[in-house]
DNA sequence: CCCCTCTGCTTGAAAGTTAAACAACGTAGG
DNA sequence: CCTACGTTGTTTAACTTTCAAGCAGAGGGG
């Protein structure tokens, strides 16, 4: 049988620690600051917003429910629950697949367009104040490269991959 | 009556969108990623884990509720529902606060701090690999500083500030 | 064609979070 | 004192997310 090796592990230094707990501590209140404001400005999570944008910069404001899982980041099981809350209130809505009769597009609706327009300036403005005004150029390059960096990392080409949209 | 301004609102630029998309898709993953290994190893999500962290390198494992809620960026409402569950598995408990009727504790009992100690290496592996390890040396610099760039940002000094503790 | 497996998506229950209201205590001013 | 108001923490209900099945259609041998 294996044993454990029980090797010391490699504890954060104390700098690790400091850019640790201000990643947590900046990306809990951005969270919590965007979804607030989306809550308020146009009655829904900042995740189900996401999704409208993402419908809406598609061909025909439509995309098969995976493929939405996997631009948003999600589990197929949460994209179902939001699709049905944004159906319900008339910004989405659902058309069968032709070619694949497992198949659903979640459809932007003219409604869902409208919510989206009214709400995109005050979003865009939240977004620049709380994280671009605030950085630098060459911060902000260095922030993209950063992210895209572990953005990649999490989500392996390899078959097998434990990626949310495929649970 | 103030008239909406109206002016045209400033955009992102085609760079700053492919920064902020790079920005949500690695804390969705991230999030994800660590929330699940957790739940794993430990068999709770990542908040309450960093309560218990807070709570371990805390004079006597104790905090009072308002102070633990602000340093881990939430509401104290998620956090009496966090404390009640970690209570209920034995990993935390409550005491009165002597000085002030109105106050509690959270106490991390020794069930919790043996929880912690089981699972801190896994974590700070998965942490590490996600994150640290992947990064040069300048850029967890640069990440640290944005990060308490936008951290400091959302928390300002000023009284009537919409913090999550105080809500 | 049949069977087996895989894929696409949904479902229902449990767990976690939010928002609003509330109880109880502290505190400052009159 | 005593009143008004702020603070501390909890509670309820509504909402969101996760987890574990589940169902129906696609796909690939035999």
């Amino acid at each position: 049988m294996n044993r454990a090796p029980a090797e010391e592990p490699r504890w954060l230094t104390d700098e690790e620690q400091v850019v640790w707990r201000s990643f947590l501590d900046a990306t809990r209140l951005l969270d919590d600051h965007l979804d607030r404001q989306l809550q308020r400005d146009a009655g829904m999570p900042h995740l189900y917003y996401g999704l409208l944008v993402v419908l809406s910069e598609t061909p025909r404001r439509r995309m098969r429910m995976t493929e939405l899982a996997r631009q948003a980041k999600i589990t197929r099981s949460r994209l179902s629950h939001a699709i049905a809350r944004l159906e319900k209130n008339g910004w989405v809505r659902r058309e069968n697949c032709p070619s694949d009769k497992r198949g659903q597009f979640a459809v932007l609706t003219d409604a869902g367009l409208e919510v989206l327009r009214q709400a995109a300036p005050g979003h865009v403005a939240a977004v620049r104040q709380a994280l671009f005004d605030r950085l630098t150029p060459e911060q902000q390059k260095s922030l993209g490269e950063i992210m895209q960096i572990v953005a990649e990392g999490l989500q392996p080409k390899e078959a097998g991959a434990d990626l949310p949209w495929l649970r």
